[in-house]
DNA sequence: TTCATTATACCGAACGTTTGGTAAAATAGT
DNA sequence: ACTATTTTACCAAACGTTCGGTATAATGAA
């Protein structure tokens, strides 16, 4: 055969550029064939099913990214606090300073909502669970901690909402150093309203 | 002239609806067409720049929405700390219970965000000085309102995406109820990094 | 030679956009 | 009031382009 100009995973990891900055409707063939290298016609080579099955390929791959260097770290280190400063930089690396978006909230959107929905609400609530399992870790009660654990999912997707928005990575990193200590104190109790 | 089927209104109004699900690069003419009723051609009537001149008279009416029915509100309310929970109503009730996308952070992917990229960062912005403003009112000190506007605008993209990629509106509801007390509480430190 | 891989060429459908026009309300002249 | 004219609201049809997708031939390592 002749030697493929890149490897299947760097095909991927391509992919998943265009995906993360075009969003899935954004994301046309040229797109990912130019950002590849491949023809389209060697792109439904790996990917028999097309557009569907490279943005299923790059979600999964990105879903056990996270999990590999986000997640099981965090789960590692059970019990020590510093595993939540080793979660804030393991996740500023992850979303690469906050440069990329998460495909969780690029996919809930348009065309790719209705196709992957099931696999979106399952990652969210893993990384809420993990986070959260982490937290009873250190002590803290079960209602306590998932509802922090809560705080911080939605914390960790604004940070790269507003980040992405105002084009300025620092508003991602600079949330995200805040993380631990936000998940080290109780949550405010709700308002009178 | 023939009587209008809607008012111009109305057409951005589900113009809005459209691009707010599908994102920019999804809301094609087609749906746009259907959503409003309007046949291609005549929707260039209206917007004779297309696509482009729809998705702008959106962003300008939802801005200038935002605006006059959370941030004056807020304004108006100087000094009274229920202004805080009046504000959470009044983005409830602007995002419809949390099923309602934030155009700033849709527009922000594919096609749209050069497009309209200063427009996004602009009223990102006015959003935040407007939260600081009222904390300011509050008697807390300027740097720290600026600090807490920031999580708090972090907060409300945050639980915008989770409860959109989770499909349930009380993430959304819950996490905006929690708004108040954590704009009047001080943010917690940076971690120790 | 074999056969996985890549490239060329092509397709129908949908894309955003433009043309050329119709019909009804508003306006102006008488 | 009546009519001629202009303006507005709207649309059918088609534009050139790009879409996602598919044949089929060329390539080249095994």
């Amino acid at each position: 055969m002749p030697a493929p100009l890149i490897s299947k995973n760097e095909v991927i990891s391509r992919l998943t550029d265009v995906f993360r900055n075009q969003g899935y409707d954004g994301a046309t063939l040229a797109k990912l064939s130019e950002a590849t290298g491949l023809k389209k016609a060697s792109l439904y080579h790996y990917f028999p099913n097309g557009k569907r099955d490279m943005a299923r390929a790059v979600l999964t791959r990105l879903s056990e990214k996270l999990a590999a260097e986000v997640l099981d770290p965090l789960r590692d280190g059970e019990g020590r606090a510093s595993a939540l400063n080793e979660l804030a930089e393991n996740l500023i690396a992850f979303y690469l300073d906050g440069r990329a978006s998460c495909l969780m909230e690029v996919f809930s959107l348009g065309t790719a909502r209705a196709l992957f929905q099931e696999e979106i609400r399952a990652s969210l609530t893993h990384l809420r669970n993990a986070l959260a399992k982490a937290l009873t870790g250190l002590d803290v009660d079960e209602a306590e901690a998932a509802s922090r654990a809560r705080a911080a999912v939605i914390v960790i997707q604004g940070a790269l909402v507003v980040s992405r928005s105002l084009g300025d990575r620092r508003e991602f990193i600079d949330a995200i150093h805040r993380l631990p200590a936000q998940l080290l104190k109780p949550n405010p109790d709700k308002g009178t309203g």
